[in-house]
DNA sequence: ATAGGGTTAG
């Protein structure tokens, strides 16, 4: 044993563990060793708060405050107590902490933002980073006894240049919360700024605006700035985390093969380490494909040969590769192995219950009277990768605790399959309402759709979501296009609705398409069902709707929810649910849904006119109306189809029939030709 | 002394 380490634990007040356990643990051990002296002093007895494993730091400052606050102490003893804070802690009282300095005279240094930026950074407040980043430049450099001579003006003037100097972290601080925001052009400015202050962009700079690229929908873009940074200079080449990002950007456009590409560059050309978040990455790029399937097991096998867990995200991934291929059967075996692990933290939460549902609704099952699907042989071949390979053992009866999943370990009728997805619906509502979202329902919803069950859709419909409430909804002021809407209400009948069911999921009335009972039902759970909660409805759910509107012709449901959704359009949701490029697609798929139904049911005049005034706000192309154009072109409607000419072109017909790409609607030209930015 | 990455809409 090396003499010198059970001297360097003498210093350590409490070792509640033998000293070598200790001397190799990264110190310090405790929080308190952290802070400095003046702060563990003035805190008196209440430095024994600090201690626990999550200090109540709203009462240490508290305690601070009331025995002198920060008199006579350095910011280093500020910036102390920030290092040894969590960000929450840091967002909670970033407003008393500033207080507390300025009585002290205290003049925050760039650290001081740096973390206290940093954290509301970390909690998604971009708004309080911009103001924080704002206070660091015109900080008091100088206070005014210190040079009273000046004039006001003359003071303000060198305060405007003085403040303290941000740093490659500061700016890094300050672009994530672009990046939240998803502002590029802010972003831009703030790099800009960065680079005539001489200061040099690093990776995570590089990294940061490639994220705020992705989360607003600019992929090329994206890459630009990923081959730059290859290009540029071996202290910029990317690590693992820009990989891992552009990884997950390969995932958003389905574009598996060059996921594959990149890994093999980061690994073998780069001789980079992945990471487990590398693999995750990966797989999610693998998964949004049915033709990578194989894949995707290849690479969940090596990632648990190259040590790394499986956690809860990526056997959502998983299922969610499953759902996509139509395996339900593995679906359902992953998330039994999930529930029966008895481990915590990879107990299934409402994101895989929704990858659950989304493989009910693309499950591969026996046709009517065929065999399999395109006759193809079960996955068979696909090893299995759970948690661990151990069965779970069956239970019998029905615990409440259980899903009720068939007792079949292959589910091969559609009814089976629906059936057994209601199911567990009304279990998770009965059992785990907190689980139960809106997109949680939409994904049921999406499986009723794709399996032809009308009935079972409507009344879900109609009995699981809420209206928006008074609150919900905007200020007439903030709304500003009407005129779009006129025309759709011109024709709108008054829709016949169905009265809603009086339980959340009710039996099968009658005319539904199913034709067998589900048998293991335990019919009418108690009449609490009754007033659940419900959950609010978002753009996915209305797209939802329609897609089922226009698969079943149903006119006078497509209408109203149209004007559900036009309703929605008018609450804080709408904008503060979804960035600006997600609403725009949403809301093209929203109209040319009606515009299609409309032209399904014939109504060949009133899907042009909303076709008009709908290429007055947005550009439309012709795949978006192939119903429209193919019915026109079927009953040679001159009118209709001189229309279809002004509003998408000249395109014909079969340009796009053939075209059956992944990923169709992504193209955002009006900003694609903006190449010429700095980076 | 600090920072950037991951499950979800056929």
């Amino acid at each position: 044993m090396h003499p010198i380490l059970p001297l360097l634990c003498l210093h350590l007040p409490f070792v509640s563990f033998p000293w070598f356990v200790a001397a190799f643990l990264p110190q310090p051990e405790t929080v308190s060793e952290m802070l400095s002296a003046p702060i563990i002093e003035r805190l008196g007895s209440a430095a024994a708060l600090v201690d626990t494993s999550t200090p109540a730091w709203g009462a240490v400052i508290g305690h601070l405050e009331f025995n002198g606050g920060f008199r006579g102490m350095e910011i280093v003893d500020v910036n102390c107590l920030l290092v040894s804070m969590d960000s929450q802690s840091r967002v909670q009282n970033t407003f008393k902490l500033q207080e507390m300095m300025e009585k002290a005279k205290l003049e925050p240094d760039t650290l001081t933002y740096d973390l206290l930026m940093m954290a509301h950074a970390q909690l998604k407040r971009p708004e309080e980073v911009e103001v924080l980043f704002r206070d660091l430049k015109r900080s008091k450099g100088l206070v005014p006894e210190m040079c009273p001579d000046l004039s006001v003006v003359l003071a303000d003037a060198i305060l405007s240049t003085e403040g303290v100097p941000p740093t490659v972290f500061t700016y890094a601080h300050l672009l994530k919360a672009y990046s939240l925001k998803a502002d590029v052009e802010g972003a831009g400015r703030a790099f800009t700024e960065m680079r005539e202050a001489g200061v040099q962009p690093n990776i995570v700079v590089y990294t940061t605006l490639i994220q705020t690229c992705l989360n607003r929908r600019e992929v090329p873009t994206a890459w630009q700035i990923f081959n730059l940074m290859k290009l540029k200079s071996r202290a910029t080449a990317p690590d693992a985390h820009t990989f891992t990002l552009m990884l997950h950007a390969c995932a958003l456009e389905g574009e598996s093969e060059r996921a594959l590409n990149l890994f093999r560059d980061m690994t073998n050309r780069m001789k980079l380490k992945p990471t487990k978040e590398t693999y995750h990455a990966l797989i999610h790029a693998l998964a949004v494909r049915k033709d990578y399937y194989q894949e995707v097991w290849r690479y969940a096998t090596e990632m648990q040969q190259e040590g790394f867990k499986m956690d809860r995200k990526v056997l959502g991934t998983l299922i969610h590769a499953c759902g996509k291929r139509g395996d339900l059967t593995r679906a359902r075996m992953l998330i039994r192995h999930m529930l029966g692990s008895g481990k915590e933290d990879i107990i299934p939460d409402s994101a895989t219950y929704q990858c659950l549902f989304r493989a009910y609704g693309n499950a591969r099952v026996r046709k009517k009277r065929a065999g399999f699907v395109e006759g193809e042989p079960p996955e068979t071949s696909v090893p299995y990768v759970g948690p661990d390979t151990r069965l779970v053992k069956r239970e019998d009866g029905f615990k409440e605790d259980t899903i009720p999943f068939s007792q079949k370990a292959i589910l091969d009728t559609p009814s089976e399959v629906v059936g057994e997805a209601k199911r567990v619906m009304e279990w998770l509502w009965a059992m785990k309402p907190h689980l139960v979202d809106t997109q949680l329902v939409n994904a049921l919803l999406d499986a009723y759709c794709d399996k032809g069950r009308y009935n079972k859709f409507k009344k879900l419909y109609y009995t699981a979501f809420a209206d928006p409430k008074e609150s919900d909804y905007l200020g007439l002021t903030d709304l500003g296009l009407t005129a779009s809407n006129t025309e759709a209400e011109a024709l709108t009948p008054e829709p016949s609705v169905d009265a809603p069911a009086a339980t959340v999921m009710d039996t099968d009335a009658g005319a539904d398409m199913d034709t067998e009972p589900d048998k293991n039902t335990d019919r009418n759970l108690p009449d609490q069902l009754t007033f659940r909660e419900r959950v609010p409805r978002n753009l996915h759910t209305f797209q939802t709707a329609l897609n089922y509107a226009y698969k079943a012709r149903n006119l006078s449901f497509a209408l109203e929810v149209y004007h559900h959704r036009m309703d929605y359009l008018r609450t804080k949701q709408y904008y503060s649910q979804y960035r600006e490029p997600e609403r725009r697609r949403l809301d093209i798929q929203a109209e040319c849904s009606l515009i299609n139904t409309l032209a399904r049911c014939e109504m060949l005049g009133e899907a042009a006119v909303l076709l008009e005034a709908t290429c007055q706000k947005y550009k439309i192309y012709e795949p978006d109306i192939a119903t429209l154009h193919i019915k026109a072109l079927q009953l040679d409607d001159l009118q209709t189809l001189d229309v279809i000419k002004r509003c998408v072109g000249t395109a014909r017909y079969h340009t796009y029939a053939v075209g059956a790409k992944f990923n169709p609607r992504w193209r955002c030209e009006d900003e694609a030709g903006d190449l010429s930015r700095t980076w």
